[in-house]
DNA sequence: GTCTATAATCCGATAGAC
DNA sequence: GTCTATCGGATTATAGAC
């Protein structure tokens, strides 16, 4: 809560961004800040504690990307501004996306803290409730939220892995947003309802034009 | 090629499936070994080549699990094959599935040599093949074999992600199992045609009585 | 609250004797 | 081909002066 504390989390934050996650070191956290190694260990109990603030950080700027959604008037389009603005983060900022599926161990921690894994729980109930709303519109076939959102959530999860890992042959991020929707509409037609199919396209129409939705030819 | 270099990648192998990336070191390998870690460099460069003999390994061990499918009669059940294939290999050897997916960086490389890209590529290719057959045969709709066989790629690969980072609320992989059959025949509703689904469901009947295609509740 | 100094480990990699 | 000895570096974290 102290100043220094939010400028050395500040500083942990810029430094994971830039240099990632096996490069992050309490000295060069240090250097960043402008004092020595020793007097962060004022402010925080050690690697561990800064990387789980960071972590922190990185769930909260996600779903300031997927709250945005909650202004939209109907349940489909929450639905498609969720899906934008979770796009939007992973790829503006990957690293931020990379820390929070990373998994504990990975941080050098048994397990994340318990409000760590509530901030989990809450946007795996964000999606819950987007899907619930669009089941209740008609928009979604009926069937239990929890697992169509999983598997909404699953898909998503791995085209953005995949992509980040350059397994889809483009490092291009506006070629895989076209990729990603292509492949989010295949996944919806087997979810989705007729109803969806209308609105969706005229949604489309009105605000994208040139179609992004069309499957993409690779080749 | 010579008998130490298999002793140290079989050592090798073994010390990364026990302690993990970040726990593999030289010295390590040497004490494995039972050798002294000087004596490692005579037959690798460094700990990348190594690895990256690591990463080759885990390559063919994946590919041994999923041309297992080959064997069966019908495209639909090679690729049904295929998809057991797959998520036994991630259940039973998740570390391996992992060094796969860990992007060269990770292992700090710039790149993958040429040839680990290329068994990547022909696993790419592997599942083009299925899906491209199932469309010939009419069990699969029409359109772009890689286009569809991404959407399915990157879904199975989001649920083992999930589900190997604990976010899917259970760690009993055969409970994950069901889930992940439930998801995917969620994910075909929107990709296979009717002809699927009778014979999917026939196919089903004859080798699981128990059905664990149908939707899991959680709750 | 920050500093200097340092403990205690670990790492990859090499030189040179045998 | 393997050893001993070592270089040169990194890391987390602490002790104690100021």
């Amino acid at each position: 809560m102290s100043e220094q504390h939010d400028t050395i989390l500040a500083a942990a934050c810029d430094l994971y961004l830039k240099d990632g996650l096996d490069a992050f070191s309490m000295r060069k956290l240090a250097k960043e800040v402008g004092v020595t190694a020793p007097a962060l260990y004022r402010h925080y109990d050690g690697r561990e504690a800064v990387l789980a603030d960071v972590v922190r950080a990185a769930h909260r700027a996600f779903m300031s990307y997927i709250y945005r959604a909650l202004e939209a008037p109907t349940p489909l389009e929450r639905l498609m501004r969720a899906g934008e603005g979770y796009l939007a983060f992973t790829l503006e900022h990957p690293r931020w996306y990379a820390i929070m599926f990373s998994g504990p161990e990975r941080l050098g921690m048994e397990a994340f803290p318990e409000d760590i894994a509530a901030m989990g729980c809450a946007i795996h109930q964000f999606w819950i409730d987007r899907v619930s709303e669009c089941m209740r519109a008609g928009i979604l076939q009926d069937g239990d939220p929890l697992d169509v959102s999983m598997t909404m959530w699953a898909h998503a999860h791995g085209m953005v892995q995949l992509f980040l890992q350059g397994r889809l042959g483009t490092d291009d991020p506006e070629a895989f947003r076209a990729v990603f929707a292509a492949s989010g509409a295949r996944l919806m037609a087997g979810v989705a309802t007729e109803q969806f199919a209308e609105a969706f396209g005229a949604d489309a129409k009105a605000a994208r034009p040139e179609g992004v939705l069309e499957p993409a030819i690779e080749t």
